[in-house]
DNA sequence: AAGTGGTCTAGACCACTAT
DNA sequence: TAGTGGTCTAGACCACTTT
């Protein structure tokens, strides 16, 4: 007799114990489903845990789990002492990442870093404010034009504070690390980054380092990152043309597994 | 005595039994405090979970709650069979919401909706394939401009399905209907959505509406609907201005709360 | 008072990885 | 084989909401 079975299919109504799935995410793909083909409609109550918990002859911290789950998810909402409601479809509930963006550098390709510049420069007002350091003060500036398969395909400039005791800045200028900053591979003091995605229209430098031709569209990707001491050490921007990147993503009850 | 007390510090060693935050999170947040000030470093291995078990002095479910949170918030990874790691900063794994998006509505400000056009057309063979139907079939096309505080904000055109034994259509309309797509509230028959974000240039129809000056740069957010058996019954476009709008987002380890 | 979701326990068994 | 994370049980108590 096997051990592990298929999937099931969503629509079954019972937890299969021999499947490979776990229980809390077969009662979750089961109780999906139903919201999915309308038998649960956006505001209904699903039955109450202890009632799913008699139903599907599971634990309560397994049903728990599966609620979560859908909450996570954005497919339910929960009210201590009220009930489990289904959402309906809501654009703000929405979330994109950068797997579009991630995938253009890991998926096999040829990616090159090329620098364009790296010199010291003293720090002008705006550079002083986002590194939060003093106008004047010494910062390293970096271009680099990152390109796939040949293409050129973000053209990224960064400012640097500059510190000789750090390490940082020649590590920072290793042309791996940019990559790694998107697949997460090599080591980095950075503790955290804020982000922030402006739609931009190219001037004449970004036009010639792309190869694309004016007038266009591009996506503004900024950063700010930190150390661990959440100092500022690096503020920049890669523009990215708009027919190379594209944000997608879904809302409401995802499609059937 | 209290049976309540505030927020522990994040530095404390130890979880606070009377506290109103649930053990699992004190214990995620304190994992995340070590992170942030480098007790633990990317790369390293944080303690087994029957170590945290025995140090913190709470069950193995608790731990494991709060193991999956960090991993959930891409602080850390795990390994079945090796441990869990600390993640360093990645730009993969950064996501954005409509946060901002939402704000823009719900914010108690004043939200107009303002009908521009609506008739029924024969579909072109683009709408066709979006929408899933025969070219030359009808559909009803619709534009609509959303102001926010008697400035435009949006401009939204948009491509209905024709069903008259469908009351969707009627209600989609209502221009109501648009502001609760983002906050969620009101009725619809929608069962999920796909969206996709670029970046484009305005022309001058659309600068007109939103009463900006060429050349402008603007996000586009594509979107298609479905209905609760998988059928496209919309497809559209929102237009918003670069600075009426902007996404925002960290990664790594999160700010000490 | 009854019902709901939210949290937690103190174990158990399994699958996987490294030695 | 020992150690790790992944799952699950069968309850318990609490806070909250509704009747």
């Amino acid at each position: 007799m096997p051990r592990k079975k298929k999937l099931a299919t969503n629509g079954s109504d019972r937890i299969d114990r021999e499947s490979f799935e776990p229980a809390y995410a077969q009662l979750a793909n089961i109780l999906r489903h139903q919201v999915a083909t309308g038998v649960f409609q956006p505001g209904d109550q699903l039955p109450s845990e202890s009632q799913l918990v008699g139903r599907y002859d599971v634990s309560p911290m397994t049903v728990r789990r599966a609620i979560n789950l859908l909450s996570d998810q954005g497919v339910i909402s929960t009210a201590q002492g009220r009930g489990c409601f289904v959402r309906g479809v809501e654009l703000g509930a929405a979330t994109f990442g950068f797997k579009e963006l991630q995938d253009l550098f890991s998926n096999k390709q040829q990616t090159q870093v090329k620098l364009l510049e790296a010199r010291v420069v003293s720090a002008d007002e705006r550079t002083a404010r986002k590194l939060n350091i003093n106008p004047g003060e010494r910062v390293v500036y970096l271009r680099r034009l990152l390109s796939i398969e040949n293409r050129p395909a973000f053209y990224h400039r960064e400012y640097l504070v500059y510190d000789p005791t750090r390490p940082v800045v020649e590590s920072e200028m290793e042309v791996t690390s940019l990559q790694g900053l998107f697949s997460g591979v090599g080591e980095t003091v950075l503790k955290r980054g804020d982000l922030s995605i402006e739609a931009t229209i190219l001037n004449e430098e970004e036009a010639r380092q792309l190869q694309v031709i004016l007038p266009s569209a591009a996506f503004c990707i900024e950063h700010v990152f930190y150390d661990l001491r959440d100092k500022p050490i690096s503020w920049g921007w890669f523009i990215c043309h708009s027919e190379r990147l594209r944000f997608t993503t879904s809302v409401g009850v995802p499609r059937a597994d």
